[in-house]
DNA sequence: AGTTAGCACTCATCGACTGAGAGTGCTAAC
DNA sequence: GTTAGCACTCTCAGTCGATGAGTGCTAACT
């Protein structure tokens, strides 16, 4: 069986009527509402003709028809007309992206508030991987007795910073020559390269100063084994927004959603990090249960030719593709820029 | 009227029973669950009593009775039996509170996820307040060019890293000068206070250096205009277990209240940092309307004899006010203790 | 005077039933 | 190939009555 003309027109006709008013649609009201020329009676032959190519489906005999995943699928990639963006949401996104902006984390929160906002869905946003960032130089400075402040500068010019033991007695100067070593050692390294590989080159080098060894390694501990460091934070906005979905009126659907909310493995999973571009995934597409009535508009962001974090839309399955894609589309495109041209934005 | 013996008796029960069960309870279910020696009819009379002191109230004509806030309030200052922490929570809490930390929010996210944890309900805890702590000194260190990395360091030992512009020409010397000028100036005192009066102050003693002028008081811009300054954020732990409680099993309930979890604000005025010790606030006795069917059980935690935030459990006005106040208590007296003893620990 | 048994009454809950409404599939006519 | 007609299915909202838990009141009991 094929697609024609007119059966494209009725599935397209049904898809965006249920996803403005989340009820099953009949063939009665199809012909009704949409002009096209047909009785309801044809309408439903033709519906029972989508239904066997697995595009539509009933929730019950005599309920009208919902889209499948195949069919919100062949309306995102044969249907759709394509996402235009609102002048106003245009406006938006580039007033909220050309902020000049001191922290990455900002911008990360920023974003994510944003596209909740203009999408009344879920936003995920996956920021740089702490980890991942290349070692550039560290600093120590003076703190209390007993401890000085660490400061690491990543090459991607991330800053941070950690308290660390150091013995009672040992001098500036000490610390400058531990300094020295590691710079040189770990400059262009992650961190992660660092434990994996090059622990051991450092303590041999460092045997050499044996009064140095211990507090060097010491030192290296809380920046290795930060926790933080592989597991990066994924930042959720307006989850609220998924109780007012029709979809979510069942408070075990809202438990489980928001259950998989707070793992943030699972919803980095939803982010299609390995992908170029926009990326849509529609439902049970994503390999995640819990998910499986929510469909995801995703893109990368990059900096330097580097993808660093991606962005992501969440909703249900019913959702306005071409709104949302259009939104993540531009959005990605403004972040980028911000972050190639605004070299004062530390990541 | 007054509480006799009996009454007492039967408040207590009766609370009892409808905390561990949320159902309304009736004189015949308390005449057989609890050996009181009298009959149902006798603790009907009772009970009469009882609602028209105002302690307990009937849903509808035919239900059981259930505590209203006062009764809440009776049981938990008079009724209730001495609030005993189990000895695997204790351990607990004290592995929880003795690992040797090095980042306060470490503190508050792990405080957080342990009291939620601990009593299935949610935990709201406020840290220390940025803007609050008296500046100690400040330190540049290089950066990208024409940037730097500014260090602050306050006297309760918190480390805040910012990156400041700086004129591409600006030597490191210059800006040691800079350095040593605000050091001497701004220590000891807040950073409001250094907003508020000390500006103009900084302002006239480098007019000498007039080239240093506009660099010295650019860089102090991101430190004193943080928006993440004064308004501090509020850390919730296990919101989803208010989910589980049958009193949220009406979705617009959920809306209401996890709308309120979002705004820091509410939250914050939840606890009750005026007030020394355990604090328990009971149903409308908060004055935020959103929480009038929850309870809060509170108290401040504190570095040097100074409150720099509070730790509070929010449940239902049914929940479990001996276990909650216990876990409550128990864990802020190891907080204290942690913080003041782990001398390495920065706020 | 306090306590208790008895009783009539109230009210939420639940299952069964019903009618209305929406939608379908099939058939036969156009 | 299209359409009108029709019987059929299924959900939904509403009604009805039975059930059961609980109450308040009264009168008898200790």
């Amino acid at each position: 069986m094929q697609m024609d003309e007119r059966k494209k027109k009725i599935l397209r006709a049904l898809i965006q009527d249920y996803i403005a008013s989340a009820e099953p649609i009949g063939s009665r009201t199809i012909a009704r509402k949409f002009d096209l020329g047909v009785s309801p009676a044809t309408i439903r032959n033709e519906m029972s003709d989508l239904e066997e190519l697995g595009l539509i489906e009933q929730p019950h005999t005599s309920a009208g028809r919902i889209p499948s995943d195949a069919g919100y699928r062949y309306y995102v990639d044969f249907l759709m007309e394509p996402p235009a963006l609102r002048d106003d949401d245009k406006m938006l996104i580039e007033r909220e992206t050309t902020h000049r902006i001191h922290e990455i984390q900002e911008v990360i929160t920023q974003t994510s508030k944003l596209l909740s906002q203009l999408t009344s869905l879920t936003s995920v946003v996956l920021g740089p991987q702490k980890g991942k960032g290349t070692f550039s130089r560290m600093h120590f400075l003076p703190y209390q007795p007993g401890q000085a402040i660490m400061v690491v500068v990543k090459e991607n010019g991330a800053v941070e910073n950690h308290i660390i033991e150091i013995g009672q007695d040992v001098a500036a100067e000490e610390l400058q020559k531990i300094a020295d070593v590691l710079n040189r050692k770990m400059h262009g390294y992650t961190l992660n390269e660092v434990k994996r590989t090059l622990l051991h080159e450092i303590y041999s080098e460092l045997t050499r100063q044996r009064s140095l060894l211990d507090s060097a390694l010491e030192l290296l501990e809380p920046i290795l084994n930060d926790q933080d460091q592989e597991q990066e934070h994924v930042y959720l906005g307006g989850a609220l927004n998924m109780l007012n979905q029709p979809e979510f009126r069942d408070l075990e659907k809202v438990k489980t959603l928001f259950k998989a909310f707070e793992e943030d493995g699972r919803l980095k999973k939803l982010l299609s990090m390995d992908r170029e571009g926009l990326t849509v995934t529609i439902g049970g597409e994503n390999k995640l249960d819990e998910f499986k009535d929510c469909s995801v508009i995703s893109a990368t962001f990059r900096v330097g030719g580097e993808i660093v974090g991606a962005v992501g839309i969440l909703g249900p399955t019913r959702m306005d593709y071409a709104k949302a894609m259009a939104i993540v589309d531009y959005t990605t495109r403004m972040l980028n820029r911000l972050l190639r041209t605004s070299k004062r934005t530390p990541l």
